[in-house]
RNA sequence: GGAGAGGUGGCAGAGCGGCUGAAUGCGCCACAUUGCUAAUGUGGUGUCCGGGUAACUGGACCGCGAGUUCGAAUCUCGCCCUCUCCGCCA
C-alpha cells in the first residue's frame, strides 16, 4: 500500500463523444491504466464527486463505476492467485525431470485456459471503467458559486471604469476599415469564415502586445517556450480535452493523428508527462506564446462580426506546475490571475473579474476565474482571459508526477491563465484608446515594441 | 520517402526461453571509519494494483499491443519512438 494522498481528482469531459476512438490503441508508448485518474478517491467518497458534478450541471455514472471497481479488484484477486500457481508450477516443471514434463505441463494447460478467460472479462471491464472514468468531472472547489451559466459567474472586482468618449466612438472593424489595418473579406476568401488578415500598423500591434506580453511574464521568472501546436490525441485527452472537446479542434486526417491545440496549455503542460519531477524544482513556470486554432462549431451566428471570435490567433499563455497543496495552488491560482490584471492595468484597459460559477465550468478545472475586459462597441465586457486551476486533474491523466521532500510519488497540481490573446487585445485596445479623430493611443509599455510611437493610424 | 541500428531501473549498460524485477558501474540514502572536506567499507535504494493497523505479503511492469509456450525482458507479428546514412525541403 502506499501513497494515500487524500485529494480529490478526477476526470473527463461532459458530452459522451468519442471516447471509443480514444482507447488504448490510440495511446501509443503508454499503459491504458496510467492516466486513469483516482479511483480510491471516488471509492471513499462517491457523495463528493456526485455533488460536484451536480454543481457543474453534469452527469456522471458514479454508481456503476464503483459497482465495476468492486467486481474489477475481486477479480484481480483471483486473477493474481491463479498466476501465483502458474508461478510456482512453471518452476516446478523447470526442476523435474526431463521424462516428467510432458504431464505436469499438460496439467497445466486447464489452468491456462481459465485464466485467460478471467484476463479477458478483466480486459472488458477495464475497458468500461476507463471510459467512464474519462468522463468523470474534477469537483469544485468550495470557493466556487452555485449557477447554471454565465449569468450566475460572480464579480469579484471591477478595476478601472468603462471608457467613455465626448464623440461616437467607432468599432474595432470601423478602425480597422478607416485605417487598412484590417481584412476579413480577403480572410474569408483565403480561409473561410472568421478568419482575418491584419496589416500594417495593426499587424505591428499585434507583434509588440505579444512581446509585451511574453517578456512581462520573462520578468516575473517565467521560463519562455516554443512548443509544438500540432499534437497527439493522447496529448489532448491528458489535458482533458477530450474526450469531450473533439468537435472544437482541428484534426488531422488518418494519415497523422494530431489535433491543432486550441491553446498553448495543451503542450506546456503535458511537457513533462510520464515524468517523476524532483519536488525541489517545483513549481515550474511556464510562459509560451503560440498559434491557438478554434473550430467554433456550434456558434454560428455568434459574434460573427470583427476579431472577437476567429479560427485562428495568437496568445501568450501562463503554465504552472506546482506540489499537491491546496493552499498552495489556490495561492498561486490568485498569482496567474494577478499577473494578467497586471498587463490589463499597464495597458491601460478596464476589466473586471469573476469567479466562474459551477454550471459554467468545464469537466477538469475545480475552479476557474474570468477576467473580462470592457470593449466599447459591445457594449460590455467581453471575456479575455481565463485561469484555471486543475487540482491533479490533468496530471493524472498526464501521469504527471513529483517526488516530495519526504521521497514520496505524488501527481503535480496544474494551472494556467492566459495573459494576452492576440484577437481580444486588439479589439480592447483600438475600441478604448480610439481618439476622436480615429488615431489610437499607445499605452507606455507597448511603445518600445513600436518604434516609440505614441499613437497609431496618423 | 529509401536503407540500416536500436528502445532494459534516476543515468550508463549487461542479459537474449525457466535460477532475472532484472548483473555491473555511477548517482542517491543510512551506518561505520578517517580530526573537517575528500576517500573507503557495509547495507539499502523503482513504479503501479490488491490484502494487512503494521512488520509484511500476492500480482503486474524490461517502448506499446497482440501471439507462440507449461513458462518470455528474451521467440513471432503489428504499432510508436530514437539514432545513422541517402533523398526531399523551410
Amino acid at each position: 500500500m502506499r501513497d494515500r494522498t487524500p485529494t480529490r481528482s478526477s476526470h473527463g469531459p461532459p458530452s459522451l463523444a468519442s471516447s471509443a476512438a480514444l482507447r488504448s490503441d490510440v495511446h501509443p508508448g503508454r499503459p491504458q491504466e496510467t492516466h486513469v485518474l483516482d479511483l480510491k478517491f471516488i471509492r471513499q467518497n462517491p457523495d463528493l464527486v456526485k455533488a460536484g458534478a451536480a454543481k457543474k450541471r453534469m452527469t456522471c455514472d458514479v454508481d456503476r463505476i464503483l459497482d465495476l471497481d468492486e467486481r474489477k479488484r475481486a477479480l484481480g484477486q483471483r486473477v493474481d492467485e491463479m498466476r501465483s500457481v502458474q508461478k510456482g508450477a512453471g518452476k516446478a516443471i523447470a526442476q523435474a525431470a526431463a521424462e516428467e514434463r510432458p504431464a505436469l505441463a499438460e496439467a497445466q494447460k486447464t489452468l491456462k485456459a481459465d485464466l485467460k478467460g478471467a484476463e479477458e472479462e478483466q480486459k472488458s471491464i477495464d475497458e468500461e471503467l476507463h471510459g467512464l472514468l474519462l468522463l468523470v468531472p474534477n469537483v469544485p472547489a468550495d470557493e466556487v458559486p452555485d449557477g447554471a451559466d454565465d449569468g450566475d459567474n460572480v464579480e469579484l472586482r471591477k478595476v478601472g471604469e468603462p471608457t467613455s468618449f465626448d464623440f461616437e466612438p467607432k468599432s474595432h472593424l470601423e478602425l480597422g476599415e478607416q485605417h487598412d489595418w484590417l481584412d476579413i473579406e480577403r480572410g474569408a476568401r483565403l480561409a473561410g469564415s472568421r478568419n482575418y488578415v491584419l496589416k500594417g500598423e495593426l499587424s505591428l500591434l499585434e507583434g509588440a502586445v505579444m512581446r509585451f506580453a511574453l517578456d512581462l511574464m520573462v520578468s516575473k521568472g517565467f521560463t519562455p517556450l516554443s512548443v509544438p501546436t500540432l499534437v497527439r490525441t493522447e496529448t489532448m485527452v491528458g489535458t482533458g480535452y477530450f474526450p469531450g472537446g473533439e468537435d472544437q479542434a482541428y484534426r488531422c486526417d488518418e494519415r497523422d493523428e494530431l489535433c491543432l491545440v486550441g491553446t498553448a496549455e495543451v503542450p506546456i503542460t503535458a511537457l513533462h508527462q510520464d515524468e517523476i519531477l524532483d519536488g525541489a524544482s517545483l513549481p515550474r513556470k511556464f510562459v509560451a506564446l503560440s498559434s491557438c486554432y478554434r473550430r467554433e462549431a456550434g456558434t454560428y451566428g455568434k459574434d460573427t462580426k470583427g476579431l472577437y471570435r476567429v479560427h485562428q490567433f495568437q496568445k501568450v499563455e501562463q503554465v504552472i506546475l506546482d506540489v499537491a497543496d491546496d493552499a498552495n495552488s489556490l495561492a498561486q491560482h490568485h498569482a496567474i490571475l494577478g499577473n494578467a490584471e497586471e498587463l490589463l492595468q499597464a495597458l491601460e484597459l478596464p476589466y473586471r473579474v469573476v469567479n466562474v460559477c459551477g454550471g459554467d465550468l468545464g469537466q477538469p478545472q475545480i475552479q476557474k476565474f474570468d477576467i473580462e475586459t470592457w470593449m466599447p462597441s459591445r457594449g460590455s465586457y467581453g471575456e479575455t482571459h481565463s485561469a484555471s486551476r486543475f487540482h491533479d486533474f490533468q496530471a493524472r491523466r498526464l501521469n504527471l508526477r513529483y517526488r516530495g521532500a519526504d521521497g514520496k510519488v505524488r501527481h503535480c497540481h496544474t494551472l494556467n491563465n492566459t495573459v494576452a490573446a492576440s484577437t481580444r487585445m486588439l479589439i480592447a485596445l483600438l475600441e478604448n484608446h480610439q481618439q476622436a479623430d480615429g488615431s489610437v493611443h499607445v499605452p507606455e509599455p507597448l511603445r518600445p515594441y513600436l518604434g516609440g510611437r505614441e499613437s497609431l493610424g496618423n
